[in-house]
RNA sequence: UCCUCGGUAGCUCAAUCGGCAGAGCGGGCGGCUGUUAACCGCUAGGUUGUAGGUUCGAGUCCUACCCGAGGAGCCA
């Protein structure tokens, strides 16, 4: 048997003999030739059979192959611009096949359009699909961009934990789960907490996760589980952690785009949009966003969009808001000093301003919108004590929290990414749901 | 939790005014040497989400319920 091959490598096997380990993701024959589009896990590509070429009973059992049956296939590479695939433009001469499972006929998810539901009861068959096999390779490339930056930038990964004793910020429904005699555990939305403890003793840290919310969040942006990177970083302003972002994000977008050019094509993504994505990232505040977004408003003559972007200050944005605002601009865009009411009960109030604090979210272009929500913390004792109180908190449970601010606290800023919505944002996809391999939803853990 | 829309063959959908349950794809069989979700012929395939009601007759009308989708709120 000769050399077996990735299909995302096929390009240095022109002229070569090959071998190729897949399955068959369809099968095309007009009479005395057969085409078998065939998937290895790193690509697609088309395998050519003649019926002159081969031995009779090869052919046979070539043309009564069935979609998803497992396959080596060796033959003959060559360059032709006619064949599809991922990448395309390549096409295996079929020498030899050796057919490892013949698959049921019946498989369910024809080539044809799916509805949602069926899609997402067939996940584990979905994934097979090109369009998802691109974005999982994309989301994996994310994740470990992701991690090349902080692991380059003097980050260190501190795992944090999922079962924690209580409400982090105190206003989002988690999930609960009887732990031995200590009542309930619940799983963990954020571990940012925990990340304030950690960077007195490495500086700068990150955690990356699992996070649960048992919101019934019901739209194409919100799962109940998701994956966040969370970085920290002691001696760190608001203005300081806007570099660190917008650094971050950058890196992430170049390295997609470097990696998974054949995938993003695939998906029909227009990467142009992407290609310009660099720092530094425009910065206004939320006055100014208020302000935005009143003036969209005001020009609109449609009465369903002045409608949804009615908006007073004080109030978070909503979908509808943040597709206006972010349509201005062709690069994220950070939002910052948003009202202290409606954030977390750790964010440092503005100097001059208590009504807004140093908080900063960084709105994807294309009206993808919030892929970061960050903040510079609080690192006075005393008024952190004062917002526990104002936010009904029980002091005993923020406690190990308080004494972080007691011995050697300083000025400390981190944020939450959150993995699925950039995912999203960077293959120019709908609804987040395709960007996990098997995403739970409210009204979905199957399977 | 609220608002809107939907549920008919394995899948995607059609079925006029309440009057014989249909098509394409997928499966099987046959044909075709350049297909791109191929195409052509034949063929098999149905508890119309569930329960009740109106009617000579219900996929269609009424009531309740179940399930799903989109959005709002909340958030990354």
């Amino acid at each position: 048997m000769t050399a077996i091959i990735r299909i995302e490598q096929i390009s240095e096997y022109v002229g070569q003999e090959v071998t190729i380990q897949g399955w068959v993701y369809n099968r095309t024959h007009k009479g005395k030739l057969v085409f078998l589009l065939v998937r290895d896990g790193y690509g697609f590509v088309q395998c050519v059979a003649f019926k002159n070429d081969l031995p009779e009973e090869t052919f046979e059992e070539i043309v009564h192959i069935t979609q998803e049956s497992s396959v080596e296939i060796s033959g003959l590479v060559r360059v032709d611009g006619r064949a599809p695939g991922i990448p395309g433009g390549f096409e295996i001469g079929i020498t030899g096949i050796k057919v490892i499972q013949i698959a049921d006929e019946y498989y369910p998810m024809s080539l044809k359009e799916h509805g949602t539901d069926f899609a997402l009861e067939n996940r584990h068959l979905w994934l097979r699909m090109p369009s998802q096999w691109a974005i999982l390779r994309v989301r994996a490339t994310v994740i470990s961009a992701i991690r090349e930056w902080l692991d380059t930038n003097g980050f260190i990964n501190m795992d944090t934990p999922i079962l924690t004793p209580a409400a982090a910020e105190g206003t989002t429904t988690l999930f609960g789960t009887p732990y031995f005699d200590e009542g309930i555990a619940y799983l963990a939305q954020t571990g940012q907490l925990y990340n304030e403890a950690n960077i007195y003793a490495f500086k700068k840290v990150y955690c990356f996760g699992p996070t649960f919310r048992a919101e019934k969040s019901k739209t194409r942006r919100h799962l109940t589980e998701f994956w966040m990177v969370e970085p920290e970083v002691a001696f760190c302003d608001l203005d300081e952690l806007m570099e660190i972002e917008e650094q971050f994000v950058s890196h992430i977008v170049r390295r997609a785009l470097e990696e998974r050019a054949p995938e993003l094509a695939s998906l029909g993504r227009d990467t142009s949009s992407l290609e310009m994505i660099s720092p530094p990232f425009q910065r206004i505040s939320y006055d100014e966003a208020v302000e935005r977004i009143a003036e969209v408003r005001e020009k609109t003559a449609d009465p369903e969009e002045k409608e949804q972007l009615a908006f007073d200050w004080g109030g978070d944005f909503g979908a509808p808001h943040e597709i206006a605002l972010t349509r201005q601009f062709d690069k994220p865009v950070f939002v910052y000093g948003y009202p202290t009411a409606v954030k977390a009960f750790y964010m440092e109030p503005w100097p001059g301003r208590p009504e807004v604090c140093k908080s900063v979210d960084l709105l994807a272009p294309e009206g993808y919108g919030e892929i970061i929500g960050g903040s510079e913390r609080i690192s006075d004792p005393a008024l952190l004590l004062q917002r526990i109180h104002e936010h009904g908190l029980p002091e005993d449970a923020y406690k190990w929290y308080m004494e972080l601010r007691r011995f050697g606290s300083v000025p400390h800023s981190g944020f939450g990414l959150g993995v699925e919505r950039t995912v999203s944002w960077i293959c120019g996809i709908h609804h987040i749901r395709e960007t996990i391999p098997f995403p739970r939803t409210i009204n979905r853990v199957y399977p």
